[in-house]
DNA sequence: ATTAAAACTTATCGCGCGTAAAAATTTTGT
DNA sequence: ACAAAATTTTTACGCGCGATAAGTTTTAAT
């Protein structure tokens, strides 16, 4: 700790024996000076623990070293691991990351990606809401800002999507639940919030026939991002009314799955996959809470860390190169078998 | 859409056939300017959409209108879902926040604390990590930047703190329990993460005594933000060596008791408050999901409205009078009824 | 030791805006 | 209509740092 506080970088180069260029190369890359000097620097940054003011610098950089991370819903544990995920991986490669929230709001998403216009990120990582997005706003950002998508994907704007292979899901958790079972009917919502719940649904239906079964679809009411309760309602009702012809449900979520087995224990349905059990419940994402029902939710797992490794990566490419394309790369998932189903 | 690009205020100033400083304070604060000239401005930001350049703004403004928000595990819902309250009470009094998350690790608490320093916030509201937190850090910190804690208290360090009153809850369920059933047995970590596992310890050995009930304490070995993984497994340790004296457990908070449950589940107990039932499972915080564990847990809630009310009320106060001081505000729970006691 | 390359210094400009003081203008009250 | 008050314009400076160019020193290579 020093008696004198340093004011500017000025300041700092002085006390350091240095000239302020020389310090100000050493600070955008400390590897652009000589070892001795970075020696010097960096004993007197022990000192006198002075660092740049970030307004200052940014303001006359072309680039920033910013980068945004959009998800759509922060309060969903898995967005906050992803986003979490995603946010490390950039501070690893010397960026500085900041995690917005669309709170599943499209108004709210669009003005985000306004304010972060200001910020003039180097690049943005963005899981949009998916069908209420703003596309004319995303796409009219998109062409000034490299971004990457992820989680669900916005085709025709001519971006890299990062994501999961949805229809290889349905395929890989239908042939297992076929296996040791009874063919699954598919829950799922009327209007999903995100277009992976369309591609699950083919997947589904695909899977089913090439088996040789009826696929049996059953829709939920409800809008918004409540989907345990949408779960547990619609999947209460529809479990009354009969809807599902065999006894095995296939969620198109585990947060809807999760909903989904609130209702069966409701109306006193043992769930699981010994003969004791009325019925066979599963998921798609292997959510962090989905160890932790009960019972315990067998789902498909999708590849977090491939994910957001593969988004990141992509992203500083883009930026590198500065050729962007329409490609969409996915990951496939891995099945969990709990006790569930 | 204009065919000319604002590229900063001048121009703009230009294009609204006004002076830059008029312009400038209409920025500050449009009720700065007349009505008739703020009206022209708007007029002609509806045609241009300039914004002003943010790092230039806070460069020289004496005061940002930042503001930083630290929680100490994005990851879990509570802290998601009172994170964002807070952050749109903030976007509503008309600042910037930003939120970030310690991710359970001091380090990072103090890293993130470092880095808003340079962001020069006009206040921060923080939840610290509590036990484990680099207090010498926060405190070094708080000297020069206004702070509101929330959630987890920082006592001696002279400052605000909003949350919740947790010997309270503690009597409130305590009573309802011993009221509907068996007293119950207090299930929480040896090792807790923040400060108010202790006081709820409290709130129920105190409870306990005033009914005449012999309190019964049983600990979780375990560190870190895993509570789900460290219910289930030392629950279930728990229960099978016989540790709860009677049928009735208190957990100290909701992930606790939902990784209690998961135990209970593994071993073939069946949780409710009837007959039927094999023992009773109660938790703290009204968790977003405890309302779809099976059975729903019955728990204390958290008043998350008011207590992110008036942590933001509390911070802008001390961020206008510049005067603080250390005091508490604390405030009460409410009993949730649901089928696990 | 000689020389070229690499690293550093000095000097200067500009980024976009806040801020302040003085001068010019408009609005308000009577 | 006229003075006082409120607002706006003009002018000017500074914030802290990036960027660049020209000159000087250090390092590495032959």
């Amino acid at each position: 700790m020093a008696v004198t506080k340093i004011k500017n970088m000025e300041e700092f180069a002085a006390v350091s024996g240095l000239s302020r260029p020389t310090v100000s190369k050493y600070f955008n890359d400390p590897n652009s000076v000589r070892p001795s000097t970075r020696a010097r620097i960096e004993a007197a940054l022990e000192e006198h623990d002075y660092r740049p003011n970030i307004y200052a610098i940014n303001q006359n950089r072309r680039l920033t070293k910013n980068i945004g991370i959009v998800v759509p819903y922060l309060a969903d544990p898995f967005f906050a691991e992803i986003g979490r995920n995603v946010e490390q991986r950039c501070l690893d490669a010397g960026f500085h990351p900041t995690v917005y929230s669309s709170h599943g709001d499209p108004e709210l998403e669009a003005e985000i990606l306004e304010s972060l216009r200001s910020l003039k990120p180097t690049g943005v990582l963005l899981a949009p809401l998916g069908r209420s997005s703003d596309r004319a706003a995303i796409e009219k950002f998109c062409k000034d800002v490299p971004t990457v998508l992820f989680d669900s994907a916005l085709p025709g704007l001519g971006l890299t999507f990062v994501g999961s292979d949805n229809p290889q899901f349905a395929r890989m958790i239908v042939d297992y639940l076929c296996r040791s079972g009874q063919p699954p009917c598919f829950f799922e919502m009327k209007t999903p919030a995100n277009p992976n719940a369309n591609r699950r649904r083919q997947g589904y239906i695909t899977a089913m026939e090439r088996l040789g079964h009826e696929p049996r679809i059953v829709q939920a009411e409800g809008e918004g991002w409540q989907f345990e309760e949408i779960g547990r309602k619609e999947g209460g009702r529809a479990l009354s009314a009969g809807e599902f012809t065999t006894n095995t449900v296939l969620c198109s979520n585990d947060r809807l799955a999760i909903g989904f087995l609130s209702a069966c224990y409701e109306m006193g349905l043992r769930v699981g996959r010994d003969e004791s059990a009325a019925i066979r419940v599963a998921g798609q994402d292997d959510h962090p809470f989905s160890r932790y029902t009960c019972p315990p939710l067998t789902t498909l797992a999708q590849d977090y860390d491939a994910i957001s490794r593969s988004a990141v990566e992509n992203l500083l490419s883009i930026v590198e190169s500065g050729e962007k394309s329409e490609n969409a790369i996915l990951f496939e998932g891995r099945l969990i078998m709990r006790d569930s189903a």
